[in-house]
DNA sequence: CGAGCGAATTGACCATCGTCAATTCACCTT
DNA sequence: AAGGTGAATTGACGATGGTCAATTCGCTCG
């Protein structure tokens, strides 16, 4: 049960719930729970069945795959203000893909997912608005997958840099941990301190701590080939 | 214009118009377009400007990426009875974000995606299937990038014959050239041909030119490690 | 049936990146 | 301020896979 008015004006923010009438959202709050989480807790885990999403207030939590030979792989990273797990209210799929895990201390909402669903059925036309942020993150994969599939590792680096900086600022300000960010890259700790040195040295960037500027974006335009 | 009734009975079977009352697809028929492609023809470019989908009646259809250095990624292979591009149809993006090319001989309804999104709106019960695939779509990529973050080559391979198999059968066509397939898992054709005779030497498969079978579903699975 | 062409294969070589280990650094606790 | 812990860095080494080049294979077209 979410009752916190200013808890509530957070969830109208969002695009799943914005549009939803007021009795709605009323019903919507009514079947959710507010959930606490330490840093470092696990929320569910990959393969875990899958009935509830999830809505961040506050915190950060990271969606990380488990692959083979036991090492993980960062999906994404959730902040402030978005939902996760929201796609498996359409897949009709009975499990998680991913494990979440709080990054920070996260204050979140747990939302039933068959609920809110039946909730849809009955206000149709936000499909559409949905359907709009479900194709826009189909994009980003796209990209993502352009972006591992650039042959070396300096290329996905710069690439990931380029995409980083707010409106070309030239600024990137890392908020997780490096190895996650090598992990999402696909390529290990090391590896990515390396090219960072690299990029240095000849000029192009430089680091403090986790924020990296760009100093010759040509360069490092031409560093992609 | 479409108007042959068995064209329009293909478009029916698909998720997209299944749900489409006859007057609603009939008015989508008629601002469509026949279109036949010689096979290397091509369909569009990265970046064109995107208003019109696709929906394949036969042949066959790659979608690929240019990257930096001219060199191509297979994206998707589009087969009959598919559509392709719809996704713009949400996300209100301008420009194709891949190129479409004919592999084979094909035929296919250019649809008007305007038109079409603005019947949506009239029957927004229809969005909720359409989510459905969208999700599921969405799944499939990220189970791509977990193959392409999986550390080697013969891991992707070993994925990939897997995940190709149908039901189980043991047996992989290719209906595409191995260099398309090599482009797609994200390696050069000559490792991919390497790896094939790595693991036919071995025992656990064996290759007659498309046709691949896997001998040792046992072993091959202890390959992923 | 032979010519021609692109796909596939094979070999040799080398750059890149992962691994392992040691060290430094940053931050948190006490 | 000191100590402890995990992150980040740096070095050395070796395996993996990309590149270039030559050859073989399989299909299509004349």
């Amino acid at each position: 049960m979410l009752t916190e008015t200013s808890l509530v004006a957070d969830l109208r923010r969002h695009h799943l719930f914005s549009r939803l009438p007021e009795a709605a959202l009323q019903e919507v709050c009514a079947s959710a729970n507010l959930k606490r989480l330490p840093a470092g807790a696990s929320l569910f885990h990959q393969g875990d069945k899958a009935e509830r999403f999830y809505f961040l207030f506050s915190g950060q939590v990271k969606l990380h795959r488990v692959v083979c030979d036991g090492q993980e792989k960062l999906v994404e990273v959730i902040r402030a203000g978005e939902s996760f797990a929201e796609a498996l209210l359409f897949t009709g799929a009975p499990n998680y893909p991913v494990s979440a895990t709080a990054l920070k201390a996260s204050l979140l909402a747990s939302l039933n997912g068959p609920h809110y669903r039946r909730m849809l059925e009955q206000h149709p036309s936000i499909c559409l608005d949905i359907l709009g942020t479900l194709s826009i993150r189909l994009h980003q994969r796209l990209n993502e997958i352009d972006t591992l599939t650039l042959a070396n590792a300096s290329h996905r680096v710069v690439r990931f840099l380029y995409q980083s900086q707010e409106d070309d600022s030239g600024v990137v300000t890392l908020d997780v941990p490096k190895r996650l960010i090598a992990s999402k890259l696909g390529i290990q700790p090391e590896t990515f301190s390396r090219i960072l040195h690299r990029l240095i040295e000849s000029g192009m960037i430089s680091v403090q701590r986790r924020r990296i500027e760009i100093l010759d974006s040509r360069g490092l335009a031409a560093y992609h080939d």
